[in-house]
DNA sequence: ATACTTGCCGAAACCGGTTTCGGGTGGAAG
DNA sequence: CTTCCACCCGAAACCGGTTTCGGCAAGTAT
């Protein structure tokens, strides 16, 4: 014969579920009714209701999210597409990421389906593929874009969304995002407290769209505190540390250096260490540095890195609620929501 | 009325997906023989199977997983429980494990599902949860412990699972490893080598086989270039950075402290530089340093940490590989691995 | 008292697959 | 020329849910 590869995995007596139709006989009603007692439809008996329920609960009745899936589309299941680049500055941050989804999608009974990726076109025809074999029911989007692709791909095919993060066109969107703007406006006024006149600026990557907020902040610092912004000071790109330290490096040879830096990015700020540690300079004395993200990595720096935390575990919390509520049917315009980062100061400022 | 909430969310024209009825139709067969076609049913005829074949690929077919699932009990899905503790000394390896998992489940149409959990007892139950839900047809176990009680539980229940990492009850186990204790005796070697008769060893934490195992290959690298041990020289539980630091502390506060120290983990191999530092050490002269894992920081670092490499990346891959067959009933004992880990001299040994 | 609603539930179809069972066909054996 | 047996496939049940439809009983309007 050709193939025994359907042969069964080693089964063993796993005591059988408990189905709906356990529920209905020991009520003495079709399982119809049971399911529409048990998803509210109108056409059920109040007290029915309640005794569908309280027999449920006892028996420990759970419904099948396949057997459910089949007829509704719905797997009870939030999905996730993380694309890794070369250098990421982001994976210090996966872990508790994936906490905060995990922990609410699982208060719920709801999974957390991952995959990875290593382009935007991979990214999109994966999640195409999550879609088609319905495997999600919709989609957390990390690390938004300016212009997304993602959002528009998921807004002509219908699929509930929720970003970590704005982006430009927000039809259609809920998200949650840290006023990283903010901080980038703090850092400035803390450093001017601190009598710095020249303050440099590095940013991260040009397409997210968190940079160009970023930005933005830090030029609301320097007009709130006077100082007029001068070209040469502010530079991007800066994601991982090599790309900090070449910016830091250019910074330094400039004729007037600046006598502090702003970065958007902690591990850019880190990658800074080591080009001043090369000009023997004494980062909290001859130069003040400050960061962005959190990074515990920052922590274990020479001297500790000063910057502003963000709490990725709640934003997980928060975004898989979000992205929950959304399939059941909330507005996207309700759903929308930041909240500022927590300012560290760990001494590499003076 | 009472409840609204099952409405159901912005639907679009998606286009319908194309069923196993479309193909039997196509075919003027029955949905029954499709199915037993493609599953290699040996009462098809060969030459019928090849016609559905075609057609199904012509069509785009692919079975719907939950509709698949609610018969077979699979969901062509791989589950792992991430546990987080305080200070993971491996969330850096998260990314790069992921990516390597998703690469092969996306290659077979299979997905992942992943949750996480804060200690022993949660990780159990959110694994029985997945199991009784249908959620997953088996676990990747990350992390193994010299007892493991995930293993035991997925044995009970006959659900199929691979660690990365072995183990001490080896029944029904299918594992991917890397051989660290070889590292550890590589490293005796080197410093021995260099001229070092003092070395010292910091192992991780207790209840990992793996640390067990790397001590043995410490004590295999004493004995084999004649070097004596010294119980004074060998400390454990160092997983984190802090932990790594006071491990460090107490090993130069000897009367006669070590000139060379292995670390069984690499983050606690950077914190000992914080230790190094204040006394005013300099690694890879005074001081040769040696870790494992592989970690990014460590090229990072002031110098740059010398270390052994593991792929986690393809580690992944091959756990996801192996796990998919395991499913499919290959035995456990046929699916176990090991592979060295890659030595990288980066200058903190001299 | 009759007709018309309304509230509530049973019956049955359905979703997209898998699996069991039984029967028709053709070739080999008797 | 039967008989038997592979070989193949259709028919139908099944998995565990959801959803539509129709009808019965009680309440309300006429």
């Amino acid at each position: 014969m050709s193939s025994l590869d359907f042969q069964r995995p080693t089964t063993s007596r796993r005591r059988r579920r408990v189905t709906i139709s356990d529920v209905a006989a020991r009520l003495g009603l079709t399982k119809g009714t049971v399911s529409r007692a048990l998803n509210d439809y109108p056409d059920i008996a109040p007290t029915t209701r309640q005794r569908v329920r309280r027999v449920a609960r006892t028996l420990g009745y759970q419904p099948l999210s396949h057997a459910q899936a089949i007829k509704t589309g719905r797997a009870r299941s939030l999905g996730l597409v993380i694309q890794l680049s070369e250098h990421d500055a982001h994976r210090p941050f996966l872990a508790g990421f994936l906490a905060g989804i995990s922990f609410v999608a699982s208060s719920e009974s709801w999974t957390l389906t991952v995959a990875t990726a290593d382009s935007d076109a991979a990214t999109l025809s994966t999640m195409r593929r999550l879609i088609d074999e319905h495997k999600v029911d919709g989609f957390i989007l990390p690390r938004t874009l300016i212009d997304d692709p993602r959002s528009t791909l998921l807004r002509e095919q219908g699929v509930p969304f929720v970003m970590f993060g704005r982006t430009r066109d927000t039809t259609g969107c809920a998200w949650y995002d840290v006023r990283s703007e903010d901080s980038m406006a703090d850092a400035v006024d803390r450093l001017a407290a601190l009598g710095h006149c020249r303050i440099a600026f590095v940013n991260g990557g040009a397409r997210y769209q968190y940079s160009r907020l970023r930005l933005d902040g830090f030029r609301r610092g320097l007009a709130r505190t006077g100082i007029e912004e001068d070209p040469d000071l502010v530079l991007s790109g800066a994601l991982a540390p090599e790309a900090g330290e070449v910016a830091g490096e250019s910074l330094l040879a400039l004729p007037r250096p600046p006598t502090a830096i702003v970065f958007a990015v902690d591990s850019a700020a880190l990658g800074f260490y080591r080009a001043a540690r090369r000009r023997g300079l004494r980062i909290g004395r001859h130069l003040s540095v400050i960061g962005y993200d959190g990074i515990p990595d920052g922590s274990h720096a020479d001297p500790p890195l000063s910057t502003y935390a963000v709490d990725v575990r709640k934003a997980g919390e928060r975004l898989a609620r979000m992205l929950i509520d959304r399939i059941r049917g909330a507005e996207p315009a309700s759903l929308r929501e930041t909240v500022p980062a927590r300012f560290i100061d760990r001494g590499s400022i003076g």
